[in-house]
RNA sequence: GCCCUCGUGGUGAAAUGGUAGACACAAAGGACUUAAAAUCCUUGCCCGUAAGGGAGUGCCAGUUCGAGUCUGGCCGAGGGCACCA
């Protein structure tokens, strides 16, 4: 069979492609649609992963821009972060260089897969001309009160005196020092998110083209909690404490009150070394929810007595490891009966327990198992007795106001975003410190706020702190000497504003300008790794709100319109007879029964189970490792690489240059009318399929269609077409191709026409009249079982149904000696006989 | 612990409440070939030469003429639960 030279076409489209620069279009009155996928952080190579990601982008991106929308395809550089720095180190290369390098590298890799990527408007965001914009947005939210100044506890690890990722603590040491870790206060800056946390959790159910799932994630990470906060008067001290809880309800059930132990209230316990030794056990538990509910629950008996609000009595206040200081008000009531950890504790100090939620399921109330959350009614509750849970809150917190002992209170679990980080290889915050103490933004036209080149990254602490003089500049009003910020930026800045970025990234005295993010904004379809799904996206959809506080031309208050969340790519593990990982290569060279083959799991360098991209395309081609990534599984899940899969991919790009190029030197036959016809309608169906395949985003079922729509056309050859029409058929096949795999599409289409195909709106239209279905199988059951089929033309009536399935061997067989009582019928569908 | 999602052949998976397993991989058998590779065809659990029948979408119930699909309970796997990008 012939058979076609990957790399040379390849090549030959590419340049063609560079040449022709971007599919976008000039004309700004036409319909636009915005694709982004998340851009890449410059590690060294691109990996399968991004592959996955650009290829199902890539599709959309070509079928919008063949189906006459203006396409906004953009790729930049996540290029701020810490792997820079400690490449730094490790390979003697400036932060800066070593990025600039990685850059270089995937852009020639991105490119060999022939994506519609415009790069004209490739941005990168340690560029100067990048995030010279971004210290000046921070001075913008600054100047609206968005930029806030907080103290924080960080991890700090002494040995290298500096401040560290949760990911760098491991098993509560420094990855790299392996000091033991310090719980440190710092003060430093926020965005103040928490403002939006109630307009970023409402305007989710706007959001109707994203997955559910990450809007249950989102809002769950928001976390709104309507509760009411409570005064108890603590007797002792002629104090009060004010708690949060949002089970009112069950304020007659409470039995005991937990403060955090870094409330106030602990103050008067300072000095007392079982308080400090019990403060020090809190600090041991980590600050995760999951490791807080799991945490053993310990608790410092005070010797105070709370007054009950309602009833006369006093109950004991506790210290305890489980209330944290920075959520509601850092104490609570608790209630053991209708709450597990409240129970939990109460259990374990021999605290009293008093039901107030009727339970149905349980006879005796004095020997719970555990808390009772669920629904039921209110009881041993005074005046809230007979009540649901609902009312029973509301009527205890008109209660509680009536008294001016509280208040309803709305809590978000959503905290500030601290952006301060104590690094490198990030943007430069631009506020500077004067002789008096205050802190002020520079001024704008001072922007950018450059790194320096010259840094000892070997040294400890904060290199920017270190450095000889970068710190040391003069406050342009008055011209007294200031310090300046040397904390960088959290890189999820950078990234929280790209996509505006994008509209125009030339653009040299503005962050962006109004007129194309109007045009451009929002981004229409937005795709890439669900590990994003909650801080990057919220992060971005609040820079958007900040954004038009800042401005009030700026109504957009969503940056994403669409989101899809693609699945990772996997690939068995393999191990040797010592247990030590093994990459694929390896495997090929040991002994068989020696390698331990282990599940398919995400790739990644430490496992080894990595299958680089760029061999693969220098072996396959682009169209085929493209093709693969978007057959056999759904784009949302998972996907297992094999060689067997990418080398069948590699024959079915093999198979359609074979097919064209019969197609092409097929001479006209014989033509027989209704095999035309039939051919013609059975094509425009695929069409129809692939198409809303396509819209729906259901890719792999879409590769299934051209699997088939491929066995119609080799199978067409030696029928009686016409080879015009087989050659216009074809020509059209190669146009819906074109997303999926643009270099071979490109080159059947050049053979079939004669000429360069370039993205223009020519998404082949279907014919509607061709869909109806003349003929159609009906099932035909007998109580409820398939016991035939029955082919008739559509939309016949039942009794003729009946008649014909009635003469149906199978089923004649079936209805002897017995008695039809019922039947069934279904349109064009089914008929079922219901026998006795 | 809390919240969420998912369980379909040897594998990845299809399937508006109406023919379960499309499409692809792997396997077995066959064709072509001196042979191999490549390519093409057939098969797919149980009974049967076949026609056909039986079982069957994690398990147990339920709704329905009809359930992979809807409802409830159970079992199992995965994900999220605050400073990597």
């Amino acid at each position: 069979m012939a058979s076609i030279d990957i790399q040379k076409i390849d090549k030959k489209w590419q340049d063609f492609w560079s040449e022709k620069k971007n599919i976008q279009k000039k004309d700004k009155k036409q319909k636009k649609f915005y694709c982004l996928e998340m851009f890449p952080y410059p590690s060294g190579k691109i990996h399968m992963g991004h592959v996955r990601n650009y290829a199902i982008g890539d599709v959309i991106a070509r079928y919008k821009s063949m189906n006459g929308f203006n396409v906004l395809h953009p790729m930049g550089w996540d290029s701020f972060g810490m792997p820079a720095e400690n490449a730094a180190r490790e390979n003697k290369l400036s932060p800066k260089v070593w990025t600039q390098k990685n850059i270089a590298v995937m852009k020639k890799q991105l490119q060999s897969l022939g994506l519609s990527i415009d790069w004209d408007l490739e941005i990168s965001t340690c560029d100067e001309e990048y995030y010279k914009h971004q210290q000046e947005l921070f001075i913008d939210f600054y100047n609206k009160g968005l930029v806030v100044r907080k103290e924080t506890y960080v991890n700090w690890d002494p040995i290298d005196e500096t401040v560290l990722a949760n990911e760098q603590v491991i098993n509560g040491r420094g990855w790299r020092s392996n000091a033991i870790v310090e719980r440190k206060k710092l003060s430093q800056w926020f965005f103040n998110i928490s403002k939006f946390s109630n307009d970023l959790l409402e305007d989710l159910d706007t959001l109707v083209e994203w997955p559910e799932k990450v809007k249950l994630m989102q809002k769950n990470w928001i976390g709104k909690s309507t509760g009411c906060e409570i005064d108890f008067d603590i007797l002792e001290k002629n104090k009060k404490v004010r708690i949060f809880t949002t089970r009112p309800d069950t304020i007659f059930g409470a039995t005991f009150l937990a403060i955090s132990a870094d409330h106030p209230l602990c103050k008067d316990f300072e000095n007392q070394k079982n308080f400090i030794e019990f403060r020090k056990k809190c600090s041991q538990v980590g600050t995760t929810e999951e490791a807080i509910a799991n945490a053993e629950k310990l608790g410092f008996e005070t010797g105070l007595k709370a007054q009950h609000p309602f009833i006369k009595k006093t109950i004991p206040v506790y210290i305890a490891n489980f209330i944290l200081m920075d959520y509601g008000t850092g104490a609570i009531f608790g209630c053991p009966a209708h709450d597990q950890r409240d129970f939990d504790f109460a259990t374990k100090y021999g605290i009293e327990i008093i039901p107030v939620v009727k339970n149905k399921d349980t006879k005796t109330n004095n020997k719970m198992k555990k808390a009772y959350t669920g629904d039921g009614e209110i009881v041993n509750s005074d005046f809230l007795n007979d009540l649901t849970i609902d009312k029973a809150k509301e009527k205890i917190i008109k209660e509680i106001e009536n008294k001016n002992i509280g208040n309803k209170k709305i809590t978000f679990r959503l905290k500030d975003w601290g952006i301060s980080r104590q690094r490198y290889w990030g943007c430069p915050i631009p506020m500077i410190y004067l002789k008096d103490g205050s802190v002020v933004p520079v001024d704008k036209n001072e922007l950018p706020i450059r790194l320096p080149n010259d840094v000892n990254l070997n040294s400890k602490g904060n290199p920017l702190e270190n450095h000889p003089n970068w710190k040391k500049t003069k406050h342009k009003k008055t011209g007294e000497d200031a310090i300046r910020e040397t904390d960088t930026l959290d890189t999820f800045v950078d990234s929280s504003w790209y996509f505006i970025r994008f509209c125009s990234p030339k653009l040299k005295d503005k962050p962006y300008d109004e007129s194309s993010l109007d045009y451009w904004m929002p981004v229409d379809q937005y795709i890439g790794g669900v590990e994003h799904a909650i801080l990057h996206l919220l992060y971005s959809r609040f820079f958007m709100r900040a954004i038009g506080l800042c401005n009030s031309k700026i109504k957009i208050k969503e940056p994403f319109k669409g989101l899809f969340t693609q699945g990772m790519v996997c690939h068995e593990t393999y191990k040797n007879e010592k247990g030590e990982w093994l990459t694929p290569e390896e495997t090929k060279k040991i002994d068989k029964a020696k390698i331990i083959i282990g599940p398919p799991e995400a790739m990644s360098k430490s496992k080894k189970n990595v299958i680089d991209p760029e061999s693969m395309i220098k072996i396959y081609g682009a169209d085929a490792i493209r093709w693969f990534m978007l057959s056999d599984s759904p784009p949302e899940r998972d996907i297992q690489w094999s060689n067997e899969g990418v080398s069948s991919a590699h024959k079915f790009i093999q198979k359609l240059w074979g097919i064209n190029k019969r197609i092409i030197e097929r001479k006209n036959d014989k033509v027989i009318k209704d095999e035309e016809k039939d051919f013609i309608s059975k094509f425009n169906k695929y069409l129809f399929k692939i198409t809303n395949l396509i819209e729906k985003f259901h890719l792999n079922v879409a590769v299934a269609n051209f699997y088939e729509l491929t066995h119609l056309m080799n199978d067409s050859i030696a029928k009686n077409i016409s080879s015009e029409c087989l050659r216009n058929t074809q020509a059209k096949i190669m146009k819906i191709l074109m997303p999926f795999v643009p270099h071979i599409a490109s080159e059947c289409l050049f053979e079939l026409e004669g000429k360069n195909f370039y993205h223009s709106n020519e998404w082949p239209a279907f014919d509607k009249s061709l869909l109806e279905e003349k003929n159609v199988t009906f099932v035909i059951q007998i109580n409820g079982k398939k016991r035939g089929l029955l082919s008739t033309i559509k939309n016949i009536e039942e009794k003729e149904v009946v008649a014909k399935a009635k003469n149906i061997e199978n089923i004649k067989k079936n209805l002897i000696n017995k008695k039809i009582i019922k039947s069934i019928f279904v349109k064009n569908k089914v008929i079922n006989f219901i026998i006795k």
